[in-house]
RNA sequence: GCCUCGGUGGCGGAAUUGGUAUACGCGCACGACUCAAAAUCGUGUAUCGCAAGGUGUGAGGGUUCGACCCCCUCCCGAGGCACCA
């Protein structure tokens, strides 16, 4: 390939020169601009840069810088979510440490971002793992502690065995599988440091309206929240206890014709003495723990229980006695772990009752008649069977019959609170401390940062390697007295990320995590773009956070992300995900020395829309963006002294489409609409002027290079720096069009009109085109003239 | 099973949102330049047909003067959820 230019030296004139005049800087607040937040996810640093991260930054840097040069103040900044176990792990097993491994990466990484030359705001950097970073995530963590948000609670967790720790509910795969290691999950009971997220749940879910986020996002964070409106009624046992179910369908109530709990319900436990058959109970509840622990997506699903001899309840809507089961098609960590069981107008109900043989009682009027059930109807209607409230509508028996036997409505949720300890060490420590009689203590705000002990052996075992260090034992006695004892977890990574976006805003602020008036300046985020693996964790967590810190007063904002956009991914050549096994990696490093820094950008941004899709790797695609940017640059061998009326019509044109498209992230058909222009100049000449003007059109997409044409036509100040074109809509507007014509709808030619020709002129050019000649036989019975668009003749038929 | 997206040439994808389907790029074919090749440039490239003309946006219906676009019924793919009461 015959190179015009030498991108390489291009870059690296350019990147010094940036970094000197300091023109990406963001900077102080400038109330005479409109401001943007541009947010993307801060990566971990690995190391090396791969194209994913090309693919993530370089892109979105197109948006910035268009919106710079319409006169918006942006702040895009940079930073690293640099804790978790990837440090850890290399600690482990090179024995280095992690601190000083996860500094050089830093270091390193900083400086191929840089290469980028993306116009990141570095004066906003920051770093999970700097002191004065995570001294504010500990805050926030005691600030949470004392308003009840945190709390040390006890229950069933989910332990990875590869990453020897507990991991939250979102951090389970569907197959129950690790999301990090890929460790099939055990459920432990230990106590556990928690965020009551569970408390925000409605929030989360009503505050999605408000958002300007794609649907499926919205819709999979309603559904891992999985709000459902019902009630809670209390049944009376035989034994005197009161079990309270919960049931979206109270409506149904006088068809309920056995309870069922689950095999965990402490009732069952409590009410030993009364089952007359334990041992076949107690079998069961040991059977059903062994299962819930191994594969629970047994496919087959057959219904299973135990009826509990010697115990009933009661309907309080019938006053009838009916059986009552434990079957583990109830879970008990799921509403109350009791429900009642209608087993006309519930399929799981019903497929239990026909294998136990309990009565089914139907109370809808419903289609398929009462007489000859073959399956539950689930759908609402008119109420039979249900004394009182016969022929109510559901709806309404819904509240009426809730009202009677002294229920509540109530929703429930299968979102569960956020599990944050971690029994590892590259992490930032939970920053309480536990009095000689165990009560916990948060550390006062003058002891923060609470540091990362060093004297530490953290090779995992499954205790908090934490636990070993004699600093931190010392450290805390020191300070509050003999006998007091650390907490030795730390935290989940995804609190490191859950709040980055307030300080990236207000990095050197010493007094607050981030203060009202950058706040007020720079939130909410405009757009956040990011990967959809962060749909129910990162972006729901964050959610979580921003709301707990507005109710105490620390937030400006209820919600962080007024825009997201997931991208997808880039795959290798071959079509699949790119890994070192397959061979098929694509080295970023590599590209940019063959075709450029500018050329691999643009073919990123030109392989398809930004949101959503992934994109196989094509060799040949990029020679072309890189063979579009040499006749870009070729054009100063074209350059004319008339303009030609076509060219300045089309660069009009070009100037609209580019600048719609990059405002949809269409940055695929903004660069389609530049290569036709280009095409076009190159065969009619261009312009000094045009050219200058679509060298700014140009800018974003490869700042590089139209910089160094920009200096060379003689330019001392920066093209980023300059003014975006507007349109002429007089220069962009054509003076004749051409149009098709239908033929009773099928298309059967074309003519070529005047600007603004009426359906008259428009009908006779089409009545004088020998080439519609012969299908315009008959009589012209209607005609559709929709202008610039089509001419739609309609003929009698014969 | 439910929810959310998708399905257009050999490939990535366009289509002014109901108005000439396949823009732009890749690939391929042929040609020019060259001793030759690479690079570059030019021409062609949905499909059937010699042509006139026909057929075409996962399948089948519908609405409309006109449907990739709207409606109905399916099929296929991706992602999310799933014994959630």
């Amino acid at each position: 390939m015959i190179k015009k230019f030498d991108s390489a030296e291009i870059e690296k004139k350019w990147h010094a020169i940036w970094k000197e005049s300091g023109i990406h800087t963001a900077g102080k607040r400038d109330e005479s601009k409109e401001k943007r937040y541009i947010l993307v996810e801060w990566p971990y640093p690995s190391g090396n840069l791969h194209i994913g991260h090309w693919y993530a930054f370089a892109v979105p840097d197109i948006y910035v810088r268009y919106l710079r040069m319409t006169g918006k103040q942006v702040v895009f900044p940079m930073g690293f979510d640099a804790f978790g176990l990837p440090a850890e792990n290399a600690a482990i097993k090179r024995g280095l440490d992690p601190k000083a491994w996860t500094n050089d990466n830093i270091t390193y990484m900083q400086n191929q971002l840089e290469s980028m030359g993306n116009a990141f705001s570095w004066d906003k950097t920051t770093s999970s793992t700097d002191p004065e970073y995570y001294k504010w995530t500990q805050w926030m963590f005691t600030k949470f502690f004392e308003n009840d948000i945190a709390y040390r609670g006890t229950g069933v967790v989910n332990w990875c065995p590869g990453c020897n720790t507990v991991i939250a509910n979102e951090q389970v795969l569907a197959d129950g599988t690790c999301e990090r290691s890929g460790d099939l999950i055990e459920k432990r009971e230990m106590p556990q440091w928690m965020l009551r997220i569970t408390k925000y749940a409605d929030r989360l879910i009503d505050d999605l309206d408000t958002l300007a986020w794609p649907e499926h996002i919205k819709e999979a964070q309603r559904q891992w929240i999985g709000r459902s409106k019902g009630a809670l009624l209390d049944f009376t046992l035989s034994t005197g206890d009161s079990v309270t179910v919960f049931t979206t369908r109270p409506d149904t109530l006088y068809g309920a014709t056995y309870l069922v709990l689950a095999p965990e319900h402490p009732l069952v436990e409590a009410n030993k003495a009364s089952i007359t058959n334990w041992g076949d109970v107690a079998g069961y509840i040991v059977a059903s723990k062994q299962k819930a622990e191994q594969d629970r997506l047994d496919a087959t699903k057959e219904k299973t229980g135990v009826k509990l001899e010697g115990i009933t309840a009661v309907n309080p809507a019938t006053g009838e006695t009916i059986p009552v089961y434990i079957a583990d098609y109830v879970l008990g960590s799921y509403g109350t772990g009791a429900i009642m069981a209608v087993p006309a107008h519930d399929e799981r109900d019903f497929a239990f009752a026909q294998k136990f043989s309990c009565l089914i009682v139907n109370v809808i009027d419903s289609s398929h008649g009462s007489e000859n059930i073959t399956g539950a109807y689930v759908g609402g209607g008119t109420l039979i069977n249900s004394g009182e409230f016969d022929r109510m509508d559901s709806e309404e028996a819904k509240i009426k019959i809730v009202e009677k036997v002294g229920g509540k409505m109530t929703s429930t949720y299968r979102l569960r609170d956020w599990s944050i300890g971690r029994q590892r060490y590259w992490g930032v420590p939970i920053p309480i401390v536990y009095d000689p009689s165990g009560k916990a203590h948060p550390v006062p705000k003058e002891h923060l940062p609470w540091l990362l002990p060093e004297d530490v052996d953290f090779r995992p075992t499954g205790e908090a390697p934490l636990a070993k260090s004699a600093e931190l034992k010392k450290r805390t006695e020191a300070i509050f007295g003999a006998g007091w004892t650390p907490e030795v977890e730390t935290m989940d990574t995804f609190v490191d990320s859950s709040w980055y976006y307030l300080r990236y805003i207000d990095n050197q602020n010493d007094e607050e995590l981030s203060s009202a008036k950058a706040q007020n300046d720079w939130l909410p985020v405009d757009i956040y773009f990011g990967g959809a693996e962060h749909t129910t964790m990162h972006l729901l967590y964050s959610r979580f956070w921003q709301k707990a810190l507005l109710d105490l007063g620390l937030a400006v904002h209820s919600e962080p992300y007024k825009r997201r956009l997931n991208r997808g991914l880039i795959l290798g050549p071959d079509g699949n995900k790119m890994s070192k096994s397959k061979g098929n990696v694509i080295d970023p490093d590599e590209q940019v020395r063959f075709v450029g820094a500018d050329a691999v950008k643009m073919y990123l941004a030109f392989m398809g829309p930004y949101e959503g899709n992934n994109y196989p790797w094509d060799p040949g695609g990029i020679a072309g963006v890189r063979r579009f940017l040499e006749r870009v640059y070729g054009l100063t061998e074209h350059f004319t002294e008339v303009e030609a009326e076509a060219v300045t019509r089309q660069l009009h044109k070009t100037i609209e489409k580019v600048a719609s498209d990059i405002q949809e992230f269409k940055f695929n058909t903004a660069i389609s609409a530049m290569m036709i222009f280009v095409n076009l100049a190159e065969k009619e000449g261009i312009s000094q002027a045009n050219y200058t003007t679509f060298l700014k059109l140009l800018a974003p997409f490869a700042p590089h290079l139209t910089e160094e044409i920009w200096s060379q036509l003689g330019h001392t100040d920066s093209i980023h720096i300059t003014q975006f074109p507007e349109a002429d809509e007089a220069l962009s507007a054509d003076n004749e069009v051409t149009i098709g014509v239908q033929i009773n709808g099928k298309v059967r030619g074309n003519i070529t009109l005047s600007a603004g020709a009426t359906e008259q002129e428009a009908t006779l050019e089409a009545r004088c085109s020998p080439q519609l000649a012969k299908y315009i036989s008959g009589e012209i019975v209607k005609v559709i003239y929709v202008e610039g668009r089509i001419l739609n003749l309609v003929i009698k038929g014969d």
